[in-house]
DNA sequence: AATGAATGAGAATTCATTCAT
DNA sequence: GATGAATGAATTCTCATTCAT
């Protein structure tokens, strides 16, 4: 548990790390299941198995301890991804292996995933705010880089990377906000599949010259789409 | 303003019309502005023009007005997407107008299709939130019957529907979840444009018979990708 | 109950000065009897006998009932004593009722006069703290213009205005400060009696003209005093 | 440092005694600067340099360090005053150097002297507040005794010990309790000498015989005032 | 003796909701 | 129907005090 400009009374690090894992962890739990307006400071003691009066040992105010738990699920991309690309070299596999571990990590991680789209909005707007925003765009660094490089080697189209990584990046993150109505009906491995399939090759159906021509003014006249011949 | 299995106390149907909708635009703006729970009753009344109590004949509880705000956004997504496809009849065209339509539903709706994220989950957890998720599955139902036509009469390939709408979904919603990102660097029109394009196409390079083999094989490796021949 | 930059979310002044009045009557009871920390707003309401949350309907934090409350005690002084006098037209008459009057008005507001001691520094130090200071000044201006009219008229010497004024201002508050003391020894009467009685005619025994000089040396020693001849 | 019925865990007598001097040392800053409630056991543990958990071991409550402060103010007067009276014979001379040290002590100790008017109240009220105001008694005996002897000596009039007395100590607490006002407007000196000016001979002005026999009719109506022929 | 982490009671303040007018 | 004053439960945060080390 890195500090992250959030202060504390206390001074021992180990101490800092260990205490602040708990609340985090419990607050993360309740944040997901309540919400942060409907989690007490008392809820979340409680649960961590300490007073009420240490989380102020530990954390200034509430919106810190969100902040942390925010910046814990956005930290659990960084880290567990580019784990999962280790020793993956080629491009395209980077890639696919990126898609597929970004969705396991959401996966995992699924309550707190939804909270970030639902709290962030609870923290002060000033540099809290963009704190959070800083590392989304760290984070889908790691996504936009594998993209480039499959570019770069000409294994991919010239997308506009931006909106191919955000789109990519929300299709993960669909599988936790969805996930009332992914549930049911989908396994994560078949979603992933499925997710993969449509942004590699798309969804038109491969077509004769003659169909896939007039297929490809259509599309063009909704702007750059450059169907390949 | 339909009462949507909220009660009022008034009897009247056209006065519930009118302060409903009087409150709910006013709830709107602020929910979104400022969040659930960090806007007052008081604060609703005043922007509404009418004194808080009487809030409470129109509403029997806050969470009630966010319901009703909830279905509204949904119901403008069900009312406006329609009305956009109105006079398309070919398939294909049907679905790109559709997404193109989401997509600016959503840019006019911008913070309250945010809100939809952020504050479904202040509702009680009971019919309420159902009622809302009925809702989007309804609205979804549009995109998918798109979906469907285009599959029936082959113009795409037969991909999962359901993953294939919330993509589509999510990449519209993601234009205002993330405006804080693109809204410096790339426009409404080009927003439509890249999406519709990987969407449709997929990201791949057109590739010899020999490489695509290859690119067929490894991709395949993740899952059901089956890529055209 | 005057509204002294003090803001009250209702609008009706009626409804102000009456609930004003309630809770600053109850807030100078329990202040003086408690302090200010130790006393709670749920005390002043009870006392007051509303709820706790009405509070806050007229005064927007603790601090500023305390402000009103000693804002209350001096008003008392600049109202009570003009009103003793009344009709008293001699320039000397004017200064001894005036020291007469102050010391009833601080018998008859004894706690309330402590309290202007106790908790001035509750208050934050900004404008509120010279709003005091400044109401204390002005009150001070009645003694002050009588004992100027005094010294013009040639009735009393030319003495230090400003400390002469103090000098009657904290023997009329020790009658409140020192309470506990004379209680039971003096009675009021008495005490205003002796007080005047050493303010006008000083201590020092009348002697002899040889005695007197060695005196007046030995005082004049210690500074301006003129001992009369 | 006496320990003046405040226990104490730890037994060796010089190590409390420097405890104890550290600890109120800083309260005494603290409580002046801030208030008695302002005040945290933590700002006084970290300004006398020592941990939160010390100061209970020479201190069982908060208020016990108030209790010490406070008596450290008073016995500053007890102890510097008969310093200043020392080979000091003439009782006059005794008087008027005891009011003059008086109000230097004050002007020394000024912070402190205004806490003792602010902070007396936040003692619970029993014999706690009774060893304050026996000690302020004794204080005041040195005063007392020297006015008596001025009496028994024919140097001053018969006037009302007590009354005398409390008005030569308020006159000194008020070039504290008052310095906001007189800081920019006289010296100490200046304060000093005005003071002890209107306390020896009084306000009024000499008068021809018939003049003195109207202001004394006049006067007297007013009590006891016995101006002298 | 000393430290400072831990406790938990307590207080100010807010605000959804009710109710008298 | 409408108003807005009144209620009181609930929550955050502070800090005196205790206690394990």
């Amino acid at each position: 548990m890195q500090d992250s400009n959030v202060a504390s009374i206390v001074e021992d690090p180990e101490l800092i790390a260990k205490r602040r894992g708990q609340i985090v962890a419990a607050a993360t739990q309740l944040f997901a299941r309540e919400g942060f307006y409907r989690t007490t400071i008392k809820d979340i003691a409680k649960l961590a198995g300490i007073s009420s009066g240490l989380v102020y040992q530990y954390f200034r105010e509430k919106e810190d301890i969100l902040l942390l738990v925010l910046l814990e699920v956005l930290d659990s991309y960084s880290r567990e991804i580019p784990q999962a690309l280790e020793g993956v070299t080629e491009p395209l596999d980077r890639l696919l292996k990126a898609v597929d571990a970004y969705c396991r990590v959401v996966d995992r991680h699924r309550a707190a995933a939804v909270l970030a789209y639902r709290s962030t909005k609870s923290l002060p707007p000033d540099r809290r705010r963009e704190l959070i925003q800083q590392r989304e765009i760290e984070t889908n660094q790691i996504i936009a880089s594998a993209v480039k490089d499959c570019i770069k080697q000409g294994l991919i189209r010239k997308v506009n990377v931006d909106v191919l990584v955000y789109q990519i990046v929300l299709a993960a993150h669909g599988w936790a906000l969805k996930s009332w109505y992914f549930k049911s009906r989908i396994s994560l491995d078949e979603f992933i599949r499925e997710t993969i399939d449509i942004l590699l090759i798309g969804i038109l159906t491969p077509v004769g010259e003659e169909q896939r021509a007039k297929q490809k003014r259509r599309a063009n006249q909704r702007g750059k789409v450059q169907l390949p011949t």
